[in-house]
DNA sequence: CTGTGTGCAAACATTTTGCAAGCAG
DNA sequence: CTGCTTGCAAAATGTTTGCACACAG
């Protein structure tokens, strides 16, 4: 999906703006810190550690954990944010202005090929629709062995003649 | 159900049994309740859920949670289960004896439902060979929203006008 | 000023672990 | 008999809530 830029911060920052106001809601130090700090590592947070990343980086703000979680839900229930699950690890989010990836994982070595696939994008929406579903993220890994894992095993099922 | 046919119970039983054995772990009769109650119900559970089942038909048995979540995770660990991630709300199984097929999720209310698309398998298979890969098995998670939930997120816009 | 936002500590929900007693093999 | 398995209670983990003070609008 390609054809969405990813959206710039000033942007960005006016919406979240636009929707804290709309619900009555407060622009405070503490929630900017958050989205421009998901903003600038454009990665997968859990919520410990964006916790520790703000900190960090505006350690005068003493943002505690507890504000981490209920931004990151008012972002996600605006629909700036999505979360995927991690059962008792707990979930991870990420800003939602970015395009969809999707990986290739070698149950081998381990190696992780991100690719992109805009046909399987649109049959995804198009099964979405079928269910009446509003998208929001999706997790698609295709598990296998990679070329050189493939080499490897031929290797040493040469050198393995007594199994 | 579809085209495939899902497993008997006979062979799951002696799957799990074979399992069982070539780990050095024991048949006991709560490991077939779970197992049974499971295959009985093909649906998604929470282990709580299970618990309370297994409980209802199983009275004598007087299973524990904490065997709910052993025999699930060694279910799971052994490929005849799968389970599906909520954050705090936890995880949901199912049996893996059921044809293939992948699934749309509401990160609301938790809602399952389960898809099948050939033209998606296809594509996949296209990309793995385009990497060289050697395709063994893939996850597909579809994240939405559903229909009742939008709805009441509607509503509860609404309502929140004069809180 | 009003009422929302905040950090802290405590509460919660789900899952895992330590332990003594129970059973399968 | 041996040692895996069980249920219970307690611990661990990740997240949410109650409260009093702080601060945005």
């Amino acid at each position: 999906m390609k054809n969405i830029e990813a959206l710039a911060y000033k942007e960005l920052l006016e919406t979240f703006k636009t929707i804290l106001k709309s619900n009555g809601l407060k622009f405070t130090a503490q929630r900017e810190a958050i989205l421009r700090t998901l903003y600038d590592h454009a990665d997968h947070f859990t919520p410990e550690n964006l916790y520790f990343l703000v900190k960090e980086r505006y350690p005068q703000l003493n943002t505690g954990i507890t504000t981490i979680y209920r931004t990151l839900n008012l972002l996600e229930e605006n629909k700036l944010a999505t979360s995927i699950s991690f059962g008792t690890q707990g979930k991870k989010f990420e800003l939602g202005n970015k395009p969809h990836h999707d990986h290739l994982i070698c149950t081998k070595c381990g190696k992780i090929i991100e690719f992109e696939d805009t046909q399987i994008e649109h049959l995804q929406q198009k099964i979405a629709k079928k269910y009446n579903f509003e998208l929001t993220d999706h997790l698609m890994q295709l598990y296998g062995i990679c070329e050189e894992c493939q080499q490897n095993q031929t290797k040493q099922r040469e050198e393995r003649v007594d199994i």
